[in-house]
DNA sequence: AACTTTATATCGCTT
DNA sequence: AAGCGATGTAAAGTT
């Protein structure tokens, strides 16, 4: 990657590394003093302040304040980003078609630009996902039950789907919901509506919610409606993949 | 705001003025080709790219990518931050009590620090939200139905709280739910259980959806439940205030 | 294109 | 600390 700094003594120098930068569809970061407004799907409006922006080569747009995870303002992909001086200020605009809407900048002094051109990539993977909970249970189904045996994988019921859908040892139907997070009364809830929907099919069947915890809550109401919990160890299910078990013993060793 | 840029020959150099930041707290952008581990509520892991990494006041650190609108890692309110040279690299831990959850980057090379100190903070507004729709309907419940009167907000009704609670013309209770968004059918699901709170007492009440547009699943079963849908314009709502025709006009002119 | 579901959701507020 | 609801949620998958 390319990283040049530019320092501008004036809004209109400031202007044109931007412009030329958006032209060669450069990643911009540019710290600024500067007013915003939002209009779309709602409205916003900052006042004067100092913000970090950032505009990437696919056009999405983000503006930081100094505090917080989230950005102030932002615009995921633009159809069009302008740059222009107007009444001494430097005017950044960004332009979404669907949903229509706006983001406006109104710079009056730039601090800093940094611009990058052709980064290189690297590439992401993303673990533990629900997705890869489900699938470690049916590779290994007693991770949730001795004897569990797998008969479908989101199996279309009335109310949407289940995520599995089983045997037990004794012959009973099994309908299996995984969270990967922490369980609520809503995992409870969408439960018991698939089982609700075999019950009043006369079909006796058994409703396990799979996740790493569970709210007290949401407990309660599950032993209410007579369903059961089965904790499940993202940590152990993480490790199980000999693959991974390397980078782990080195992030744990962080901690 | 001052804003200093760091171009470092080494990486100690980078470790050096990093380390200086951070214990100055100062708001930190750092464009380094760098490896990424991720572990705590899920698991990641990135290859070595180029990343446009920023640190806040607040402990919050934020990974980007060179596309797309969310950052490829991130920690909301991290609790330390450490940097360290560890086999010819530079290693940044951002570490998070709750919920436990580690963040590590190995950055090979450093290409610009820019180090920002005492910004200005500027104000945030945000404008439309739900709890502005339901202002706007309390100081002029027309928006809703003629000769709407409101008799209580939030008020709590077995399953939660009832946006609005008011009496119509004919003395019937009226249960308002009101959504900034499209409705979809959870949007109905729960105007329908607070309804029901009141059916089940033997109290005869209306209940109607407020929201812009609604989904065609969620009308049937609106109508299904015998309950009612009421559009509402955002824009119009926005707009009927006087103090902000003014920014918007200007806005628009932008389009 | 509309709709539904997920997310390392985040964030703010209340209990 | 835990629960609950809104978010300019965004993003991905499905119909």
């Amino acid at each position: 990657m390319d990283v040049g700094v530019v320092i501008p003594e004036t809004l209109e120098e400031a202007r044109a590394h931007i412009a030329e930068a958006l032209e060669r569809r450069s990643w911009i970061t540019i710290a600024a003093l500067c007013k915003a407004w939002y209009e779309g799907r709602g409205a916003s409006e900052a006042t004067l302040g100092d913000r970090i922006v950032m505009v990437k080569p696919d056009g999405s747009i983000i503006v930081h304040g100094h505090r917080g995870f989230k950005p102030l303002n932002w615009q995921p992909e633009t159809s069009a980003i302008t740059v222009a001086i107007e009444n001494s200020m430097l005017v950044l605009r960004a332009l979404r078609r669907t949903p229509r809407e706006i983001l406006v900048l109104e710079c009056s002094s730039v601090y800093a630009i940094l611009i990058a051109l052709n980064p290189e990539e690297g590439q992401f993977w993303m673990y533990v996902s629900e997705e890869e909970v489900r699938e470690a249970i049916i590779s290994d189904p007693s991770i949730v039950e001795e004897g569990l045996k797998i008969i479908d994988v989101e199996k279309p019921v009335e109310p949407g789907f289940v995520d599995l859908y089983a045997r037990d040892k004794n012959g009973n139907i099994v309908v299996i919901e995984i969270k990967r997070v922490k369980a609520g009364e809503d995992a409870v809830k969408q439960l018991l509506s698939y089982v609700e929907a075999f019950r009043a099919k006369g079909i006796r069947a058994r409703g396990i919610l799979v996740a790493p915890s569970i709210t007290e809550n949401a407990l309660k109401l599950l032993y209410l409606y007579n369903l059961e919990f089965k904790h499940v160890d993202l940590k152990k299910l993480y490790l199980s993949s000999a693959k991974r078990r390397a980078r782990f013993k080195q992030l744990t060793d962080y901690i």
